[in-house]
DNA sequence: GTGAAAGCGCTAACAT
DNA sequence: ATGTTAGCGCTTTCAC
């Protein structure tokens, strides 16, 4: 189409060669690195000087076509809003980074997902990391009839055969742990959606817990079905309006916790005083909200790390179900306390 | 290398052209809806029967090479973990779907500018939208030199022919009318970077505003100089130490809101009782702090779709600076409230 | 030490 | 209504 005015014609290889008056291999066997190359030390700087003058950048996509590697993983998230997946980002991005490959993230394609196919099979990208949600049967068929690798991160999905997920059991553990050891006996829990076996497992893991303390676990005290604020700010509503409140809750991620400390004001209910919060995953956020949040500290980046190093074929990912587990750490702030009943007034 | 096990191997146009005893040429016209490709119902049909039996993905590095165009559009931010770029990705990334095209989001390459040059030059992406810091005058000569196009979205950047902004003076003004009208009288104002031009004109219109509510403007009222939760906190602190601390501030963004409400509490200063708070940017998070965040509301994902039309050359973002105005809005929370002096105790 | 040559998979102008 | 053809820019094996 039309020239853009300023812009250079693309410089190729073979314009640098014939600046540097040499063969068009040469300069791709300077460019690449080619240890197997033997060339004079005069010849390759003359290789190197006309490729900083002509400014040349090899062309992507031939280099593409030839290699039929793309240098660039996928990574698919349900939502950017949510601030865990920006630690995810962080980990993967770094991670691409030191494999010298491009990280292409983006929203999950929900109603879309022959688009995952599509780009595995195109090759525009050599990998996909989902941490989105469940595929159908036929999709995750598709993707693996391609011969790429996909991982899921933070969940496991049915059908993806590796996945990277972070010890929910235990975190989840460590927060009713706390509550536990404050003197809380009252003990409920706002869990996730219904879909989430990561939600089961923080659920799993908070019904261990109880009966480790010697609790009794009641099913009144586990509501909700969410990871937004909303489920959160809904779920709280629903044990406020209980007979028996709990004097302590374990909230199953940060959004729905905002909600929950939200409708807790709004029910006239303190935070710790009449009601406990802990939540699971700690961001900065957490510690600027009102009261600030005691969390779970989870291996958000070092998970995304994993993601990548999976695609990339590290040993320590090569099948099945990856526990990333440190750090799974308890930061206790101002959220969490006594329960009325054990303080002196 | 290594065949995967499973991996059929790759279907190429030709594949699909022996299946349906036609030429590739005739399949590439299938594939891509040639308008002028005059063919039998029938032959169409067998083409179509033949891509889905063999699972036909065109490859994409052999059509960019071939036509020169990626489809793709690289999207660069500061920080996935303000959610402010979480409005702006949204945005960005439906308009790129409208488009038929790849949004490829990233955290911007702080200490590799060259990085952008180099993406822009390998064909990589076709277009760069910057939400980006501000950068070296050569890597904004050498991405220029490429010919293809790159716009700055929420900032200007000095040498950056086209940029897409908010209106940050109007937002500013209406956020200290609002204090204004509450009866406030020293109004304060928590900045953003001295970098920072958005920064910048929000400054402008909380001056001017000042003036046109024929208030006084005393610079010891204007302090910090960041976007995040510590500068804000830190900003905050330096307001209250002073001698006459304000009734109200008006604070640049979000993050810095939230450093700033936590500072206050920490101070023993109750918002908005003691003090008003006001913050530019509405995102679902302000309705959850405590108290509820008094913002104007930016475009922000209206931003980040001006970005991508402004790289496929949409007339209306064709040179030099565009302003998207709506929605600018106030919206009135818990957080601000009539100075204590107005109330009746 | 350096060059020649084949071809990755696709598109589009041109032929028939 | 369909086929022929010439590359796009690069890598890599093999030859000298």
């Amino acid at each position: 189409m039309s020239e853009r005015k300023g812009a250079r014609a693309r410089v190729t290889l073979a314009d640098v060669a014939k600046l540097a008056c040499v063969d068009r291999s040469v300069v791709s066997r300077v460019v690449n690195n080619d240890d197997r190359l033997v060339i004079k030390k005069e010849t390759r700087a003359r290789v190197l000087d006309a490729i900083r003058e002509l400014q040349y950048h090899p062309n992507a996509a031939a280099r593409s076509l030839r290699t039929a590697q793309s240098g660039t993983f996928g990574l698919f998230i349900p939502d950017f809003a949510n601030p865990i997946y920006a630690e995810i980002i962080k980990g993967a991005e770094q991670a691409a980074m030191e494999q010298g490959c491009l990280l292409l993230t983006g929203t999950a394609f929900e109603d879309r997902p022959e688009r995952y196919v599509e780009m595995l099979a195109s090759g525009r990208v050599e990998g996909l990391i989902l941490a989105a949600d469940r595929l159908a049967p036929a999709t995750i068929e598709a993707m693996i009839a391609t011969g790429r690798p996909v991982v899921s991160v933070n969940q496991t999905i049915p059908g993806v055969r590796r996945s990277i997920v972070a010890d929910d059991e235990r975190a989840a553990g460590i927060a009713v742990r706390h509550l536990v050891e404050l003197g809380h006996e009252r003990i409920g829990h706002i869990r996730g959606p219904a879909s989430s076996d990561t939600a089961k497992r923080r659920l799993g893991g908070y019904v261990q817990a109880l009966h480790a303390a010697g609790l009794d676990y009641d099913p009144d005290l586990v509501v909700g079905a969410g990871y937004t604020i909303e489920t959160g700010a809904e779920a709280m509503r629903e044990l406020l309006a209980a007979t028996d409140p709990p004097t302590a809750v374990l909230v199953a991620n940060v959004a729905s916790a905002m909600g929950a400390l939200t409708a807790a004001r709004a029910g006239g209910v303190r935070v710790p005083d009449d009601m406990s919060v802990a939540a699971i995953h700690d961001i900065p956020l957490a510690a600027n909200l009102w009261p600030a949040l005691t969390t779970v500290r989870m291996p958000l980046p070092e998970m995304g790390r994993a993601g990548v190093l999976a695609l990339i074929g590290e040993d320590a990912y090569l099948e099945g179900n990856t526990v990333v587990r440190d750090p799974t750490q308890l930061i206790v702030r101002e959220s969490t306390g006594a329960p009325a009943d054990h303080r002196t007034r």
